[in-house]
DNA sequence: AAGCTTGCTGACCCATGGGTCATTAAATAT
DNA sequence: ATATTTAATGACCCATGGGTCAGCAAGCTT
């Protein structure tokens, strides 16, 4: 008995606060969840989280860094890591991530910057610069590499990176707006891997 | 003067709500959208509109219904009238019709329907039985006949559909999120199915 | 064990915006 | 002209939810 109304725990009260906020803006969106939810969910008081995120808004953009800052640093460890050929690291990493994105946090980010991006420029600026700006990027250096060495031929492919990433986009889309009407996002995904290398390889 | 302050025009009212409120969903996405922001665009009292529309959502269904319906015509006739073959088709009408999507107002309409889907799934039905599966369905028949009669060989792309629309839907995000940083839809789209034409062609 | 700092609570404030309804006045009938 | 109908108004109601803050108590310090 009289055990302790409560712990403090400075250290770990943020991570768990962006956690039970990431559950949250999965389920029900950002602007449908109320911030009580969440603390609720962190197991905290409203007015504990607003003594760690200024606004709910403060609390959204570190949900989104959260989530993109270690894929971030995913992607930059995979591309320096490996040096296959370019169709090998294509069929190979690249594809690999593209089939694991629909199903994980990626796809609520992806989701929530869609119904979120009008409202929050900087947001989209963040987002921007480190993910899909160097995510586009790689990519692109990656057919450049392979026109290069003799692999790919020169097509409109190369300057078009999104090309690639259409599919994963598609099952994303086809996920949050048909949920329950299944789509084989696997077989789409790497059917569509197929077809630009055939398409491209010299 | 003593012009009189309005005229009673039921006949045109729904019509002339459901337009403004098209533009204040486009702009503002539905949930941002107030009520009475749609009935100043549409020169009349947040009253009135409520004596043609129950509920925000009542309204929000008929703007949906009001920019697909006319799309489903369109689709329909194109489909009945053209006897061209499977690969012309494709990059005729069909390729077409992509192209311009990405710029029209069902590409709001998809917007509206990525973010408010998870709360309506009767709307979510309504476009599925009505736009999405009619829609692939189609494409899904073309792509069967252009097997039966030679033209294309046996693939995945047969039962997927989706993948041929793809660059559309990224189109329409990156539209949404990016919307400043441009992208030549135009020729990601037709890349795009030039690809997947060299792919499944016997 | 008394005092002090500060992590934490929860009752409160109030702007916002969906929805209502008594009232007004345009159009029509008598 | 007068009465009747109903399209249309706009002031109002009130639930919701973001944000605040005075006070409480956990856990140091001395």
């Amino acid at each position: 008995m009289a055990r302790p109304r409560y712990q403090r725990r400075k250290e770990d009260r943020p991570q768990e606060i962006t956690a039970a906020a990431f559950g949250a803006f999965a389920e029900n969106g950002f602007t449908a969840t109320k911030v009580e939810d969440v603390a609720r969910r962190a197991g905290v008081s409203k007015g504990l989280l607003y003594v760690y995120f200024k606004t709910k808004e403060e609390l959204f953009k570190a949900v989104i860094r959260s989530v993109v800052t270690p894929r971030l640093d995913e992607l930059t460890r995979t591309l320096d890591t490996a040096e296959l050929g370019a169709e090998a690291f294509i069929r190979g990493p690249v594809l690999d991530f593209m089939k694991r994105v629909p199903g994980s946090p990626v796809s609520v980010v992806i989701r929530l910057m869609i119904s979120e991006a009008p409202k929050h420029p900087d947001l989209v600026d963040y987002y921007w610069q480190n993910v899909a700006s160097r995510g586009l990027g790689a990519l692109r250096q990656l057919l450049r590499r392979g026109v290069e060495n003799g692999e790919f031929r020169e097509s409109a492919v190369t300057d078009l990176p999104q090309l690639i990433v259409a599919p994963v986009m598609m099952s994303i889309v086809w996920g949050i707006v048909f949920a329950d009407r299944s789509l084989d996002t696997d077989r789409l995904i790497e059917t569509h891997v197929d077809m630009i290398l055939a398409y491209i390889k010299a």
